[in-house]
DNA sequence: CAGGAGTTCTGAAACGTTTAGCGAATCGTT
DNA sequence: AACGATTCGCTAAACGTTTCAGAACTCCTG
């Protein structure tokens, strides 16, 4: 493997001026510069990060850690993280981590051996663990959650509003039962969505007993939820997220529910298969790909300006694309 | 930030020592360990990997480079590649290259500054860039792809068979004029598909004039070629891969043609939209998760064995998926 | 009891960079 | 011609590990 040394014993100069050619740290003569730069080409050299980031303390990586990359609902976001990450010269490490807190814990612990400089999480973590990690002395920014006191930055659509214009719309399709098959998980997510579809059928004067089932996220559950809740006859209902639609559609398909005609039917999360599904489904679209570079934008930003800014929230907007599922015409 | 400096003087050793204990490298008296056992909990200390691979020449990382990330194709993938690769103590990083020279070319680059260990590539690159990546020390593994005369490792799926499987079962549906909605690309899985295709209606006795269309990957290209293809009036089409089979379905619908009715539809690539979309569709799955685990095993025992063993080519199964697009009872 | 054989631990060099600080060369001024 | 300023490049120390050679001990053995 070719070192500093050996360039600069190639253009016949020390290792320190070769190293300033590298990083435009100090002045170098043309002619030596190019004497330089030439050796580095023809040896085909590639400064080992591995020494730089030991001497300079910066690595120019960061992490995004997700409960599970094959949820459709993430691959928008994490190209987006990556662009704006690569753009400016990081690497990303991916992780997995099902929410299982013993996977967060060894995750974690490999990226501050790893010297990562900065996190991205999209599901919450014990505070604690957060704080160790700034103690360690990298930054964390929260996708598409929001922790509860904000203790740290986070990037974050617009929910109750979002969710509110879904169920909103519904009811101008002159549903009145109608449910909603949300989640609950500690997600600030949830939460929200099942706040904005509370205002609405208030503000509509409707009355919605027994028409709200949580399901657990994993399809199976959703299913069974989803089960439980079409069991209550609703004429309507708002799915909270991708997996939830998933559900209702299945479970619909399997009591020989018509939808929108018996059941009209709006969700969360615009993955792929919503607009060839049937019908396709209207659904409540996140900016995915804007999320993850929000979202890195907002990591490297802090990384920049240094440790000790005030969190900041980031809020984008969700927009209801509307198909059939609704009851409106495709 | 806590070094194993630190970490020796409040156990009152040397950092040899604590070396020691933390590698396993020599042996270490009962106390003497337990005592730096202490220290490392309560120093907290996480050994600086940097340093560590400076000087041990091992990073415990490889990169996976797929083209969009956002191709619900690679999630599973990505999956599998992860999981094993955690489960052995390597990290991942992962990178989109859209296919673009520039990009993979720039991608390599920082990857062999990062002293990565090996690489996991979804697509073919220039033989020469491959050559570069062996001088410098890195392994690499192609996935999904076969590189032409197999120059170094790879794991694929069984695709002429696949195609052979897909087109037999449709022709044994009575369609005759079976069409096919493939993709050119320099992918060796294009290719073998269509192999697949040809060979099943050679054996069948049947001659498909003019029923070849051949799309370029991109969903719009791939809108046109379906197009294409559909306005020849074949009365059953074999998608090559999950795009395709996305495109013929919104094409079918715009041309207001009836899956499977006026044309039978089996797709490839069974990403989870498959088993929603109207009518369902009967796809090849591919076990795509096992194909990352498989790409990441394999390039884990090539890591482990050394350079020089001769190429290995591993094939997994994919099967057909039957649901309603091919004509079948759901 | 001398000296060899094991044990168990340590000192110090090395991995490949960056960077402070120093020194040599050049230059303009007086 | 002498002298500071200025420019440009170099020396060497540091970053945090691992690892080799060997030091210090203990324990036998004859």
């Amino acid at each position: 493997m070719v070192t500093i040394k050996d360039v600069a014993r190639l253009a016949g100069v020390s290792p320190a001026t070769v190293s300033a050619v590298l990083n435009n740290s100090a002045f170098v003569s043309p002619p030596l510069r190019q004497r330089v730069e030439r050796a580095i080409r023809s040896l085909n050299y590639h400064p080992n990060a591995l020494a730089r980031g030991l001497k300079t303390r910066r690595t120019h990586t960061i992490a995004l850690l997700v409960s599970d990359i094959r949820n459709p609902f993430y691959t928008g976001l994490v190209r987006g993280v990556e662009d704006v990450a690569r753009e400016h010269g990081y690497t990303v490490i991916l992780g997995n981590s099902d929410r299982r807190p013993e996977k967060i814990q060894r995750y974690l612990a490999t990226l501050v051996g790893r010297r990562v400089e900065g996190v991205i999480l999209t599901h919450v973590v014990p505070r604690s663990h957060v704080e160790a990690l700034r103690r360690q002395g990298l930054q964390v920014v929260f996708v598409d959650v929001r922790p509860r006191d904000l203790y740290a930055d986070a990037v974050v659509v617009n929910n109750v509003e979002a969710a509110w214009g879904a169920v909103r719309h519904l009811v101008a399709h002159g549903r009145r039962r109608v449910g909603i098959l949300g989640f609950r998980s500690g997600l600030s997510t949830g939460d929200e969505r099942l706040v904005g579809y509370r205002r609405a059928l208030e503000e509509a004067g409707v009355q919605p007993t027994g028409l709200v089932v949580l399901s657990r996220l994993a399809l199976e559950h959703a299913q069974e939820a989803a089960r439980e809740l079409l069991r209550r006859r609703p004429d309507a209902v708002f799915a909270a997220n991708n997996t939830m639609v998933l559900a209702i559609l299945r479970t619909a398909r399997e009591l020989g529910l018509r939808i929108p005609e018996d059941c009209a039917l709006v969700g969360f999360d615009d993955v792929e298969w919503m607009s060839v599904a049937e019908p396709p489904v209207t659904t409540v679209a996140q900016p995915m790909y804007e999320l993850g570079a929000a979202a890195a934008r907002c990591l490297l930003d802090r990384l920049r300006e240094g440790r000790d800014r005030e969190s900041r929230l980031t809020v984008l907007h969700a927009d209801l694309v509307v198909r059939r599922s609704c009851g409106c015409e495709g």
